[in-house]
DNA sequence: ACAAAAGTGTTACCGTTACACCCATGC
DNA sequence: GCATGGGTGTAACGGTAACACTTTTGT
């Protein structure tokens, strides 16, 4: 940081903006949570949640207030995305209004959806399938679809399908949700089923589950040890 | 952004923060660029470039501006890294200075070491060898460990190299190249060239260049258009 | 018995790895 | 001629992809 004088120094307001995926398992959907804007600019209109920053308050902070404002849920996973502060991003950077910035540190969440529980209030916050996402306020829709790039690599790369998968869970239930965010084409259930046990991280817990007919399915567990060792190797889960 | 009083929210001064790699090719070394800071806090510590956002300025284009006023180069590959900004990593943030906060966009860099002519200025860029990185102010230690990371993955998948890279190389300056970034083991020369060969986006101009002893090598270009079709397929470069 | 769901096996193919080897040049 | 740097070839191995097939349940 160098000699400008500090009159030409932008001031800054900071929002966190999350873009919340969760998987209905039941009806293989993909869902994003948007939430009622309050206030002007774009009242009423449907936005990615998010506020801003209060004193003393860190991002990451920000980002899990406005997340626990609107659901309730305790199993997820969160990272931070990307930041966007051009100028001219948000109305409210009108000359009039002192020349205050608003710059967007956007957060990437995924939240298990039955237990996730809305809190219903004026926002009335809402699951949106992906494909029927809504025009958003701002620059919502780039940064939900940047999101949505995000969950589809960090899924491959990333076993962040155990944090919002219940404790047990049948092979295919995983591979239900993998479909459900990669598509039906990225694997045939046979080689993935094979690929992940070889892996070494899946425990079989031995009970077993049926889901009307058919042969009852085994309840498999992640193994976060077995894991370990294979944490930042480049392994593809396809 | 919701329901909370005005009052509550903190102010923010947004500076961006550059973590500049280079190569030098004779001499195999990855290097990072790292400045004096002329002002408190952390007055004459090493840190990172970096400046405050202007006004009107996008976070980009501060990057840029950074860069500039430090060096003089026409090739590179600049991408935003990750954003610092909890409470108290400013030692300016104390009470007294009304609460203000300081929050970081850091940006990554890889520029090509050739042509990199510092400018030479009373915060005295220079260049470090990334084993001997000092202390430096801030959390600029940490910034650059993420860095550097990311560095390394984008090598591997990304074709940054050749935007830093001479026009014409020979397939052991790109090899130095990845050397020098990933390590002595990250492939054998025989497959690294034969890899790179079929990905079929190298073209060999028939033009010799000789070494001292030895048979001459080939120069080659890299082929945007033939790289295009393979963009965002995950493939690796190893 | 038969359909549905779960799980196993098989085979062809392709990329990776770890080498050994050949080629062209300077001294 | 021989060291040096550049370039080619190959054989073992392991993962992937596309299937067919078997097992266990409900009705």
């Amino acid at each position: 940081m160098n000699s400008v004088t500090s009159k030409d120094l932008a001031n800054f307001k900071v929002g966190v903006d999350n873009v919340i995926f969760s998987v209905d398992t039941q009806q293989n959907r993909l869902l994003v949570l948007l939430s009622k804007r309050l206030k002007t600019p774009f009242l009423n209109s449907w936005s990615l949640p998010g506020t801003l920053v209060q004193e003393g308050e860190s991002l990451e902070k920000a980002a899990y207030r406005t997340l626990s404002e609107l659901i309730r849920v305790n199993n997820l996973y969160l990272e931070q995305l990307y930041t966007f502060g051009g100028p001219n991003r948000d109305p409210r950077e009108s000359p009039e209004s002192f020349g205050v910035r608003y710059l967007s540190v956007s957060y990437f969440a995924l939240v298990r959806y039955e237990e996730a529980e809305l809190i219903q209030k004026s926002s009335s916050p809402s699951w949106y399938m992906i494909e029927k996402i809504p025009q958003l306020a701002f620059d919502h829709n780039q940064i939900l679809e940047y999101g949505h790039q995000r969950l589809k690599s960090k899924l491959k790369y990333s076993p962040i399908a155990f944090d919002v998968l219940p404790e047990l869970f049948t092979l295919n239930d995983l591979y239900q949700f993998y479909i459900t965010i990669l598509g039906e084409n990225f694997s045939d259930y046979s080689n993935f089923r094979n690929k992940l046990l070889k892996l070494g991280f899946l425990s079989d817990t031995g009970i077993k589950v049926s889901k009307g007919a058919g042969r009852p399915a085994s309840l498999y567990r992640f193994d976060e040890p077995s894991f370990t060792p294979l944490k930042d190797k480049p392994l593809l889960f396809i």
